[in-house]
DNA sequence: CAGTATCCGTGGCGATACTG
DNA sequence: CAGTATCGCCACGGATACTG
């Protein structure tokens, strides 16, 4: 507990709150959400975190994602693309060769996943412990 | 770019890589994916967002938190304790006074959300700018 | 190798109505 | 107020087969 903000009583719900709760909470949801709506799901920053070691093709990083099928990784791969976090590049060479590498911007995404990542550990160190 | 470390180059694929790459990064993906499957969805985050403010009423995380349904609140609700991130407490007053709040677990997730929220605010900057 | 096509089930999620 | 019940859509996601 930090240092005590001016509080209000609820005469009608009892609740104890700050005078801004309200748009201060909501506001604090809403960019949230927004990173939610391109950020969840069960494969995308999987898919980030295994472009984050390098660029890679197709077949590998389905190698290193467990589980994903052909079709979730290829669908992924298209709107992370067209959220500018990956890039899809075709070599010119023989046999053609598609890398799939990250953005500038999906670089942005690292503390983000650092954070999620910590968290996991502990959590899994936490229901290890308690089973 | 950082300093260069040791590459590989496969000669069946032609991809350059370190030598680690597949046991660190499928390391990397558990733990996230851990956290996902406990946080993932639309309405996990922004419900304990709601509730890091302080303890609050089921009618009133319902109006902090835009469109979401009583339904989905409700089972929302239920699953977040389930996980011990929240608390249900039955105060028992007249009338009956049902309040919901941040176990301490809960509290372990405010540096990943203070990510999230960061990286979706700059994220929607983006967007308006291109647009 | 790098995908696409097709089929299909489950459940996430919403809308509305109702209850103690 | 604090939910539950019911209905129903459709997107998420899996399985399998196929293509250039």
């Amino acid at each position: 507990m930090e240092a005590q903000t001016e509080l209000i009583i609820d005469p009608d719900t009892y609740i104890t709150r700050t005078p801004l709760d309200h748009s201060e909470c909501t506001g604090m949801i809403l960019p949230v959400r927004d990173a939610l709506d391109i950020l969840s799901g069960k494969w995308k920053l999987p898919i980030i975190i295994a472009l984050s070691f390098g660029a890679k093709r197709f077949g590998q990083i389905a190698k290193e994602i467990p589980n994903i099928t052909d079709k979730m990784l290829s669908k992924e791969l298209r709107e992370l693309e067209m959220n500018d976090l990956i890039k899809r590049t075709v070599h010119d060479s023989y046999p053609v060769v598609i890398e799939y590498s990250m953005t500038p911007y999906g670089h942005s995404l690292e503390k983000v996943i650092e954070e999620l990542r910590k968290w996991g550990i502990q959590h899994r160190k936490r229901i290890l412990g308690k089973e």
